[in-house]
DNA sequence: ATGTTC
């Protein structure tokens, strides 16, 4: 984008003011390179989310936003409900609850040497991954109304799972007043068969090795230490999550001239969040939400089961489990006033600070965990959710490196084997169903994460923790 | 992201 047509507001964040329909600033974070780098589209659309009614402070990009379907990918918008705010289904996205999770094991690099092909090929084969694939559980009816209501804390009553991971997941594991009736029949008939599998594109599980620490004291709260083995999964609610948005997107975009929202584009359909629209929405999101955070505690159930039968010293305790990709009713101060907002983080990870009531007590002291995936054979990082970025992003940061190229150049400009066997030759084993799916993931097909994680630091939106490398990738 | 243009 044309920075110049921004001011610069602070040494890491760039804000456009509010002209013709805008009712709040775009603000966007990032160094003079990124910012420059993102497409016009990330502009255009963080303007017009800026345009809804109900919208709160400012329509804010992360360092790793691109351009997606109505509101940029990396975007943060909140809402209050009372002064006609909306709910927006392509504010939210289409893999609803998309996050990571990131599991101890216990192990350093040295416990590895020997099992890692070995490891690699039994989570491979136990973990099902790739489009369209089916896991071994099936639900009937009264099963999924459960899971969609119960969350990871279902998947841990069903045995699939453990009772101490709940505190160490958002929600505690169940997203409250979601409401399994509101989802569609052909959402639920979607997902009867996809519980415990990873899904396809971004998604993966890598074991990780941690490579730095940056900040020792709040690593040592997370457990981390350089050598470290770590697991990190990143993986969403599946069929069903994409059938929701889907069908609110469609449904949300025909009545937005009933409830007299002027769209300044129809990707951006929403509804007014007092409006049974708005209610329905919610209640089959939040639903979704619960089925992402039952996905990955049953695949963490599965990769336990795996680490047990290959190496049986590891034992993988979870650090934490973060969504990137939801719309949550949340309490922030806006200009010294306590508010009520419909906060949506769609490719943004909630990173609440020191001494929010919503954290563990292990957490009170230091923030939450705040989770950044990067790209396929580069660094991921761990990072700390700040003090004072409440009136920065509404405690939000980014969610990982942010695509630069499309899935479709990419696959003009690299095959999948060739990606696989660059990374190999690192070290890094990968496997996947799809040598396209590699192809659209090649790792220069995304942005710098480091680059990224910089930027939100400095931004003072999360501070960096620890970084972690890959050893292994299963990628759908 | 996605039973990958339902």
């Amino acid at each position: 984008m044309d920075i110049n047509d921004l001011k610069q507001s602070s040494k890491y964040s760039w804000q456009l003011d509010p002209r013709g329909h805008m009712r709040v600033p775009v603000v966007i974070y990032g160094d003079y390179d990124l910012v420059a780098a993102m497409d016009d589209k990330v502009l255009k659309q963080a303007t017009n989310v800026a345009a809804l009614p109900g919208i709160v402070t400012a329509s804010y990009a992360m360092p790793d936003a691109h351009w997606g379907y109505g509101f940029p990918i990396g975007g943060v918008a909140a809402f209050d409900a009372d002064q006609g705010g909306v709910v927006s289904a392509g504010g939210v996205g289409f893999d609803i609850s998309c996050g990571v999770r990131t599991l101890r094991t216990g192990l350093k690099v040295a416990d590895l040497e020997l099992n890692k092909r070995i490891l690699a090929n039994a989570l491979y084969e136990e973990i099902p991954v790739g489009v369209g694939s089916t896991g071994r559980i099936r639900l009937d009816d009264a099963q999924m109304d459960a899971m969609l209501a119960g969350g990871a804390q279902w998947a841990v009553a069903q045995g699939w799972g453990s009772a101490a991971d709940l505190e160490r997941i958002e929600e505690h594991g169940t997203m409250r007043d979601a409401l399994p009736n509101e989802v569609s029949a052909r959402a639920k008939t979607r997902q009867r068969s996809e519980m415990g599998t990873l899904g396809s594109g971004n998604h993966y599980l890598e074991i990780q090795e941690v490579s730095e620490v940056y900040d020792q004291r709040t690593a040592e709260v997370f457990g981390l230490h350089t050598g470290d083995i770590v697991v990190t999964i990143h993986c969403g609610s599946r069929g069903l999550g994409h059938q929701i948005g889907t069908e609110h997107l469609r449904d949300m975009a025909q009545a937005a001239h009933r409830h007299g929202i002027d769209l300044p584009d129809r990707e951006l359909a929403c509804a007014p969040i007092h409006s049974a629209q708005g209610r329905g929405y919610l209640g089959a999101m939040r639903a979704a939400i619960n089925c992402a955070l039952a996905n990955r505690e049953i695949i963490t159930h599965l990769t336990r089961q795996v680490f047990a039968r290959v190496l049986p010293d590891a034992q993988l305790e979870l650090l934490y489990d973060v969504s990137h990709n939801t719309c949550k009713l949340e309490q922030h101060a806006v200009n010294g006033e306590i508010r009520q907002l419909y906060v949506h983080r769609k490719g943004a990870t909630r990173a609440f600070g020191p001494g929010h009531p919503e954290l563990p007590a292990v957490f009170r002291d230091v923030g939450q965990p705040v989770l950044i995936g990067g790209s396929m054979g580069t660094a991921s990082h761990v990072l700390a959710g700040n003090a004072g970025n409440d009136a920065l992003s509404f405690a939000s940061a980014c969610h990982g490196a942010g695509r630069s190229m499309s899935r479709r150049r990419a696959t003009k400009t690299w095959r999948g084997r060739e990606v696989i066997d660059e990374l190999e030759e690192r070290g890094i084993i990968v496997r996947s169903p799809s040598m396209r799916g590699i192809a659209e993931e090649a790792p220069d097909a995304y942005k710098d994460v480091d680059a990224v994680v910089n930027a939100a630091d400095r931004a003072g939106l999360a501070r960096k923790v620890a970084r972690v490398i890959p050893l292994v990738c299963i990628k759908g």
